[in-house]
DNA sequence: CGACGTCCTGCTCATGTGAGCAAAGTCTGT
DNA sequence: ACAGACTTTGCTCACATGAGCAGGACGTCG
């Protein structure tokens, strides 16, 4: 395209797209064909000169999530949109909302839903509306009784997901990591806690969200870890954690001692579950979802179009 | 619009704006007839929720151009679009380029063209494409030869676009502003000026610029005025100056005295020109801008969005 | 200088789209 | 429950638009 023409294509687009002209009057403005009035008009759009946007809380894009599903081999993807967002929090309560409206349109309709916890889990159930379904059960995947901050907000997701979906939840009463192998052992060994790891199994679909290996991570937050811990963890390799498992880039365990002291599901559980979906949002979050993905831990990813733009470029 | 329509709507505008599908195509996959289609998106347009925007530096707002014309009286408005712009400065090229355009494209030519000089000037002439005119003289109207920083470069301006518009530049070879008012009548009754004054006021159109009130004036540069002039001059309701001459947000003289120490055309020279183009960009210039407008400085006004924004808005 | 290939232009025609309208549906107040 | 007012729906039809094609302009190379 010539300078000429570029210019044409702008003004062209202007009296379109600004002044609602049809093509045939912006050809007698600018005296040229109605023709080549088509032709500025594709070629401003080709050129990137024109540039449509969704604003909207609920805007999606769906370009983003047929590439992540055809590239990246996921069954379902939701990508939300970033255009309009002012904060990092704001970002969240999109994707939450956008997880839930995907968790209320599932189809079938799960009859029990395996759910971590943690920030965006809250929200997730916060978003969800009541009578999602009319009969889904839920049960905890991994352990997590709050230790020290914000008690029972764990459970309070599990049974506010549970209650709106006319179900009930049932909790997984251990820590999320314990201090000795042996404990671990022994919990999982009661009967209450192995019955509930056995019904996790058993679930129709997972619903979990992930962490980034930093100091605000929700496991030092509440005491299970120290920050030299998540030091240590991301000396070696850590990107992040899954159901309280920190895995490096590629998807594998990174301490494997850590992992035989935390409570739950086990990773392969959820690569073999037939629909495992991870809400995953933010800066922060890119290295962890990109591990998720990659490894094949989620079926259906739910995250902002920035996050999936990173996956696709990666 | 109800909550159901509203996310229908913005579905709708995904697949036809991102996805590229027919209405016709949308109807299937949302399960609603394509003139329901056809509805959600024109609701979505008139909600706001579509945003299209010309992404170019020579992109301009023809609403706000028309809104201009109409509602504040002017002959033609050049407004330039601020979307993508990253940097003040680069507002400031896109309006130079957009008043050298606008400039080249007047018909009929102007044989004779009253400029003044800045910062803004100068990047007019700078971005006048050689051949512009193919015999236009130009004359400044207002003093100042530069008395300490970059000395010349208001000759240069008119020199440019004199040369790249096949005429010859008449210069006025005195200072803006002088110390005593006796001295300034002194030097209008040369003959070398008072000859230049006298074509300036017989020129076809003027293009000029207008400064702010503020410390950054050119006139503080170049050591016509201290910082303390300018303070005394704000205190009095200066917000500006157009050809040297600070005015009120009506447009009227703050100092009369200081006004008749400045050498140049009168503002109502300017007032009862046919063509008068004001170009003017920037944040700090809103005021001043609309100073300009409301008082009948100028016939056109080439300015960026947001100053049109307010113009129209206050 | 002319044959050839490439790009551009103006056109036909099939398809996409919005205005306007009548019928169906919904809400209100009695 | 029903009449009346208002909104929504599905439609016809006229207009707007993009795909595809033939002819012409332009540039290139033998």
């Amino acid at each position: 395209m010539d300078a000429v023409d570029e210019l044409l294509s702008i003004r062209a687009a202007e009296l379109y797209y600004e002044e609602n002209l049809t093509q045939e009057e912006i050809g007698k403005s600018l005296q040229i064909t109605r023709w080549k009035v088509g032709r500025l008009l594709t070629q401003a759009k080709d050129a990137g000169f024109v540039r449509i946007e969704i604003l909207h809380s609920r805007a999606r894009r769906p370009q983003l999530e047929r590439r992540l599903r055809e590239e990246r081999g996921l069954t379902d993807a939701v990508v939300v949109s970033r255009a309009g967002v002012r904060s990092e929090d704001e970002l969240l309560q999109r994707v939450a909302q956008a997880a839930a409206d995907h968790l209320a349109a599932l189809r079938p309709s799960p009859r029990l839903l395996g759910v971590s916890w943690g920030r965006t889990l809250s929200e997730i159930a916060h978003h969800l509306r009541d009578g999602w379904s009319t009969q889904t059960d839920v049960v905890q995947i991994n352990g997590g009784m709050s230790v020290s901050s914000r008690p029972g907000t764990a459970a309070a997701t599990a049974v506010g997901i549970a209650q709106k979906g006319g179900g009930s939840a049932a909790l997984l009463p251990s820590p999320a990591i314990l201090e000795h192998r042996a404990t671990k052992d022994a919990i999982e060994a009661d009967r209450v806690v192995a019955r509930v790891l056995e019904l996790a199994r058993s679930a129709d679909a997972y619903l979990f969200s992930a962490g980034a290996a930093d100091h605000g991570s929700v496991h030092v937050d509440s005491g299970y870890l120290a920050a030299s811990d998540i030091d240590r963890l991301v000396a070696a390799g850590a990107v992040g954690d899954v159901v309280g498992r920190y895995i490096d880039a590629s998807g594998r365990i990174v301490d494997p001692d850590l992992d035989a002291r935390t409570v739950g599901l086990s990773l392969d559980d959820l690569r073999s579950a037939d629909v495992a979906i991870a809400a995953i949002a933010g800066e922060s979050k890119r290295a962890i979802a990109s591990a998720v993905v990659t490894s094949g831990l989620c079926t259906v990813l739910v995250t902002d179009e920035t996050t999936a733009q990173q996956l696709l470029d990666g």
